[in-house]
DNA sequence: CGGATCGTTGATCAACTTCAACGGTCGTGG
DNA sequence: CCACGACCGTTGAAGTTGATCAACGATCCG
């Protein structure tokens, strides 16, 4: 359950094993069933949360009852609403489990302990963060103005894995399109 | 010209003055006139880069010519090509100066040093990416699925002050709009 | 004064959504 | 073990949103 963290975590900074062993208590260990939710909308995200095995998505619910996905996380991601997280507000997202998932959470308390104790995951977070950026930069100027077609030409470049494991629903909701024009932008 | 940026970073961290003064060795403050770049697309982003007075916009050129801005940044924001930063690669942005603007540059090599040297400096940008990766995600989620209408509302109400700033064009571009469609939207 | 820049307005057009219907596959309960 | 329903992808037709093209007025600055 803590090697796929520690591996995640050791290709950003190194540790020594006092330093895992301790580390490993600061996470709690869960285990979710397909479909069932490790966030729901109007809750405080309780925990910063590492995916172990499995596959989660974050969304959020709009006006006309549609879900609009924003994020999967499966081996080795993170995930959480990092604004609830952060200021312990109430969560504006869901996330629910898209494949039988382990998770290993980690609550606010414990992530500024963490942080406070150990200044090497001080540096993780900030490599880990620092990297998410950069993706994110490029999502955003893709949203902003490239055709759908474009859009999935990138996805499909950047994440190639992603559509394999993925239903063609989900794929559209996350770049924003009808399942409708995902399919026949693949027709071609 | 330091001021701005401890008075930034006091936000988030306490520096000791001992610290403050160390750490404005790391920074080189330069002055660009309006439309003068800051990096150029192909060009290595040698720079992270603080404003501390004055305006910068970041933008990509797509196949037909437009401009499409990614980001602003104006007293106390930073900006840069961050992929281009991070592995010194040939950068994908532009960035230039939409008002006189100073700036204060810190070189890849001093990063890592500042952050080699400053645990505290580590804590910062950790904190500073964070509230970053926060933004980001509501802006990726307006993008993928409101309508023109609503992303407009969304950062009205967000950056108010943004649009006081700003000239309407490149507002529209940072939304991902054509300059006429955003005029139409406010004549409501 | 003359040119550049910026916002506005109208008309047309293209991209994408929406609505509706259908076929295939999978899992579950009778 | 089969049948049914749920879920998913596909296709077609119609509708909407926002982009594009073109023209014009206002302002600013050299």
């Amino acid at each position: 359950m803590f090697e796929e963290l520690f591996t995640h975590i050791e290709e950003k900074v190194t540790l020594t094993s006092a330093d895992k062993e301790q580390i490993a208590t600061y996470f709690l260990p869960k285990r979710l069933r397909r479909r069932q939710y490790a966030l729901q909308e109007g809750d405080v995200c309780k925990y910063l949360t590492f995916v172990s095995r499995g596959l989660l998505k974050s969304f959020k619910v709009d006006e006309k009852g549609n879900e609009r996905i924003s994020l999967f996380a499966w081996e080795g991601w993170w995930i959480s609403d990092f604004n609830s997280f952060i200021h312990q507000e109430a969560a504006e997202l869901n996330i629910d489990a898209v494949e039988d998932t382990d998770l290993l959470l980690i609550s606010r308390e414990h992530y500024d302990k963490l942080l406070a104790d150990f200044p090497i995951m001080e540096r993780y977070f900030r490599i880990l963060y620092q990297n998410s950026l950069v993706t994110k930069d490029k999502r955003l100027i893709s949203a902003n103005g490239d055709s759908a077609e474009m859009r999935y030409m990138k996805l499909a470049e950047a994440m190639p894995d992603m559509l394999q494991r993925i239903p063609q629903n989900l794929i559209a909701s996350y770049l924003g399109l009808a399942p409708e024009t995902l399919s026949r932008i693949k027709k071609k």
